[in-house]
DNA sequence: ACACAGTTGCAATAGATTTGCGGATGCAAT
DNA sequence: ATTGCATCCGCAAATCTATTGCAACTGTGT
């Protein structure tokens, strides 16, 4: 019925609650979250953990969510929803994350060089930028 | 005796042999490698997986290593010695890594737009490719 | 309602990284 | 060279994140 139940249906796969909820929950958050941060918004009854982890795994392979590999110790996920390519920055002391959308991104550049020099194909790139928030600046850059 | 020890004295640690060899490993190897890899190349005997983690992070906090965050499952360490700024490409079928000097890799506007928005002073950033090398692509794009 | 493929919870397992602890080692001061 | 203290190391146990096997359950087309 929603956006997501067609995108599942059109690529052939059973519409389920899980899958549901994790295509809304990762669209309105901001962030990217792990997949301990999703469980923990579903609302009750909370799925299993291996079936996040199966729905976040099929849900990649279909192109409707991304993961994002920040230096943490657990993965990210995020919504796919075509055009919201992001660049991220995260604090160094607190972890604190924002992310904005990067417009006119041209990388185009560095793509056809990487394409000549090594023969690979670039369909995707992920930009982090690491450095220490106001607050944490403030409080002597070691939180 | 090497460049090595010098820094690590420098910076009040005593140099260890897993130190030592740590750094030259990183130094020699054009790829990030995980904590396996590096434990691997280590002559016997081999140090126990704690030290080389607990050896890892000491070199990450003096800014002498550095962690590379790709999409897998463990982190990857890479020497940090001044200028070698590198961006990375990764195949997304058989996990291929290539990494190239990034040379006049100019984010400067990126990273003012970023302090201006978010008041974060930016420090590093991190740049990476996903796409297809070219044995893969010839493969039939699903390795 | 029926049949089948695909999904889920649960428990077990794997793999990466961290931690406690007692014995070794690095290093600076005798 | 010896001593003393801080730090490090190996080893085993503990944590965490993520994956897998299996039997019961659900989604979807007929
Ligand atoms: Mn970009
Ligand atoms: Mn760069
Ligand atoms: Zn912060
Ligand atoms: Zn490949």
């Amino acid at each position: 019925m929603g956006r997501h139940s067609e995108a599942l249906r059109r690529l052939g796969r059973p519409v389920t609650r899980g899958r549901e909820e994790i295509l809304r929950i990762l669209e309105e958050s901001p962030l990217p979250l792990s997949s301990r941060d999703l469980r923990e918004r579903f609302p009750d009854p909370k799925p299993d953990a291996a079936t996040v982890y199966r729905n976040l795994a099929l849900l990649s392979s279909l192109g409707l969510v991304r993961t994002v590999a920040l230096h943490e110790r657990s993965r990210r996920y995020e919504a796919a929803e075509g055009e919201n390519h992001r660049h991220r920055v995260v604090c160094r002391s607190c972890g604190r994350i924002e992310a904005f959308p990067a417009r006119k991104c041209d990388l185009s550049r560095v793509e056809e060089d990487i394409r000549r020099r090594f023969g690979f194909t670039v369909t995707d790139h992920s930009l982090e930028f690491f450095g220490d928030c106001p607050e944490c600046r403030r409080k002597g850059n070691k939180g």
